[in-house]
RNA sequence: GGAGAGAUGGCCGAGUGGUCGAAGGCGCGCCCCUGCUAAGGGCGUAAGGGCCAAAAGCCCUUCGAGGGUUCGAAUCCCUCUCUCUCCGCCA
């Protein structure tokens, strides 16, 4: 959510903020919702006003013994009056609230412009890809020759965009969760969060899938619905919602290690083969909170400990600055890591690091005490993936693969596999 | 699943229809006295929103949430959520 007061005041410049984003805010449609929202408010207020001290007079006037008949049936009128006012006032107001929780963030002024993916901007890029002396695999044959990548069995358990991994694999893709929380709470910092993967709409409110997203999400549906949560982005940052927390106790770093559900509505024929896109994966997720004076530099320290996992495990990256146009609802600023995938030949998208700014704070009322103004302040909100669990281990697969079939084991992965440095093929 | 008890400000806790946003205490902040490893006194101390260019000021909302009764609800009624206790079941 904006800042009301600087929509309202600086209506213009948000407006041409937007337009980055290809978003057109309707000027005049939004100067009439507002001049009728502020008639029924004061209105409300007033009548409300006089009906409050009319119900005194009515209680001081019944102590001494007076009549008070006068003004009873002034008070009869005045809460029919209430009545209609207040009607008026929740109409428009929520219309308001409506319009107002499906505008996206305002971009921060060092998003480079562009429309789309192709016009994001790469800031660094770290490793070599590797040069095969045979024709590399993709990981769906990689996983086949291990025997461990079993599509067919999860088809017919769950259907598609579902996997099950076996054996050495699965440990592997264990692993690899086990030591990116162990990097991030042993050498960047973050706090090791459990939490809820079913969530109320209230939480995804804050973080910005809901009203707006509710197609992407599964929804729970029995006495009261929940929702299975996209991202541990969601519950872990709703841990401040409707706080105010101190100052000293900021920065706040937590990192998550979750399953997350998307029904990947709209993306029907995208990588609809192999580990890319799955309506269950499992992510490791880094979630700080902190002062808004220190959200870009936190955002810069956030992205480099995503980078860091995938520097450990020797996997080529590049870090790309999203543009205006790709950027996602709730950001102000995003940066991605994609890694190299020899067997599609290209960078895929393994993280995504966001600074909302106070955009989900003002949703959540997620607030910490300036001590400059001594009054409560949204705080600012950032999340990374660092990384996703299942495309690490097809970078892993696919960077690592013999031409027998074997996979090397990255050294750093060693010591949560039993020491071995070696997957083997079973045939 | 059965039975019961609760939900009030940063915390504890009073308040069962009327100047109650809410006594008292603790904590915290400022000041005074005193003077040294304490004690006493005074004042202040919620959040959200609106009017206003802004400040000041004024107004509205909020006593778990939502509805209802009433001129008037923290207080009465209904529904829901959550917490706690006991029993049963259970990873």
């Amino acid at each position: 959510m904006l800042d009301s007061k600087q929509l309202r005041t600086d209506t213009e410049s948000v407006a041409r903020n937007l337009a980055r984003r290809g978003f057109v805010l309707d000027l005049a449609a939004f100067r009439a919702l507002e001049e009728r929202r502020k008639q029924a408010q004061v209105e409300a207020d007033r009548v409300r006003a006089e009906r409050n001290g009319n119900a005194k007079a009515v209680g001081m006037a019944k102590g001494k013994g007076e009549d008070a008949s006068a003004l009873l049936q002034r008070g009869e009128q005045l809460t029919a009056e209430l009545e209609r006012s207040e009607a008026a006032l929740v109409t428009v107001q929520a219309e308001s609230d409506e319009w107002l929780m499906g505008l996206p963030n305002l971009l921060h002024d060092s998003v480079p412009d562009g429309a789309d993916e192709t016009a994001n901007v790469e800031v660094r890029r770290h490793g070599t890809p590797r040069s095969f002396d045979f024709t590399p695999l993709d990981h769906i044959d990689i996983g086949q020759k291990l025997a461990g990548l079993d599509f067919d069995a999860a088809a017919r358990i769950s259907g598609a965009r579902f996997s099950v991994l076996r054996g050495s694999l699965a440990r592997l893709h264990r692993a690899l969760a086990q030591f990116m929380l162990d990097l991030h709470t042993s050498e960047h910092g973050y706090q090791e969060i459990y939490a809820p993967y079913l969530v109320s709409a209230a939480a995804l409110t804050g973080t910005g899938q809901l009203p707006k997203f509710e197609q992407d999400l599964f929804a729970v549906r029995g006495e009261r619905t929940l929702y299975l949560i996209p991202t541990a982005e969601v519950p872990v940052t709703n841990l401040v919602r409707e706080q105010i927390v101190a100052a000293e106790n900021l920065p706040m770093r937590y990192v998550a290690h979750t399953p997350c559900f998307r029904s990947e509505a709209g993306a029907a024929g995208k990588d609809t083969r192999g580990l890319i896109r799955q309506h269950q994966f499992e992510k490791v997720e880094l979630v700080q909170l902190v002062k808004p004076a220190d959200s870009y530099a936190a955002l810069e320290a956030l992205t480099s400990h995503a980078e860091e996992v995938l520097k450990r495990l020797e996997l080529p990256f590049r870090t790309v600055a999203l543009c205006a146009g790709d950027i996602g609802f709730g950001s102000a600023k995003t940066y991605d890591i994609e890694v190299w995938l020899p067997g599609q030949g290209k960078y895929r998208e393994i993280s995504s690091c966001s600074n909302c700014e106070g955009f989900q704070a003002r949703r959540m009322q997620a607030r910490w005490r300036n001590p400059e103004t001594g009054k409560p302040e949204p705080l600012h909100t950032l999340n990374g993936s660092g990384v996703a669990v299942g495309r690490a281990l097809v970078a892993v697969l696919e960077n690592y693969q013999n031409a027998d079939g074997s996979v090397n084991i990255p050294v750093a992965l060693r010591p949560y596999m039993g020491g071995s440095d070696k997957l083997l093929p079973a045939i």
